[in-house]
DNA sequence: TATTGTTATACTCTATAACTATA
DNA sequence: TATAGTTATAGAGTATAACAATA
């Protein structure tokens, strides 16, 4: 999660993954004790900064681990479609794919009878990239899973789906 | 960074509340596929977005909200014990605070014996807002809670709190 | 005219560090 | 020295609109 490309740390401090500690009780939730939405927040915070933590020591983002995986997984994919299994803006994964690909993580290539397109794929060491990241995010998934009673798991991860898939934007 | 070019692009748009559509099934998650921390991620935000559309007619946020809430909760509460119950620091809640109290929401009162504090309280002006939030809230929660099985509400609530709390910062 | 990707730009959110004033 | 709150500032993250190239 450091910069993407080095950068002068002039007066600024180390990025440090932060996490505001609630441990004091002393306060009270109240109204908020069962909201869903509320804790919704405070579960992918922590589990948020976790990873964050985890990874740390390796220069890349949450945000360009995501495109790693998913151009691995559909090769050829271009930025659109990308910026939508992310759920982002495509002009938010310029700078991205700019970086990845100035990294040698990935490969852009014209589309040859769509030349309005890019073609993105993993490079070789994209790929070792990716494999060394996802053994830490396997990590986290198990650390989040033990959380987790195993016979609810399926269905809270179908929950969280149907939450972003179906939640009408009202 | 080079504003070399003297065209001034458009000035401000429009803060809309956005969600990327990812309609179109023209991709696979792959590995992403039963990742907590993906869809955990992708249910807040789309809950996240669905709130703020909620109460985008009011003038106000949902950091703001949320201090409302605690502030009424917790009559006197200082703010950097609010901080840590919102999960913020300190420094974040001092725009909230100045907003709040310059609308005349929320009371600063410098504690007698100890006047590097502020006990906060709601102006009655500031609980009629919360009252109204709150409303918006609760509808916005009960179309949450249709998207949860009924028999697995209190087990999915409780483990989101699980994930907050003791997820290990690693 | 519509779409893909880029650029310019602005804005939200939030943290860190240094500071003031108290304790 | 320690704590509560403020200020100054940085910077990550992301969107919108206009644009160029291409369809």
């Amino acid at each position: 999660m450091a910069a993407s490309s080095t950068k002068p740390r002039s007066p600024a401090p180390a990025p440090a993954v932060h996490r505001a500690e609630a441990s004091a009780d002393d306060y009270r939730l109240g109204w908020f004790e069962n909201m869903v939405g509320f804790h919704l927040r405070r579960a992918q915070e922590a589990a948020f900064a976790a990873f964050k933590n985890r990874v740390g020591g390796i220069d890349i983002r949450v945000g360009h681990f995501a495109a790693l995986v998913l151009i691995g997984e559909n090769p050829g994919i271009n930025q659109t479609v990308l910026g939508r299994a992310i759920g982002r803006d495509k002009s938010s994964l310029t700078p991205i794919l700019d970086d990845l690909a100035h990294r040698g993580l990935v490969v852009r290539q014209r589309i040859v009878h769509d030349r309005r397109r890019y073609g993105l794929t993993l490079s070789a060491e994209g790929e070792r990239m990716r494999d060394t990241l996802q053994e830490h995010a396997q990590a986290h998934e198990r650390q989040l899973q033990q959380l987790i009673e195993p016979e609810c798991y399926e269905q809270f991860v179908r929950t969280l789906k149907r939450i972003a898939t179906i939640l009408p934007p009202v």
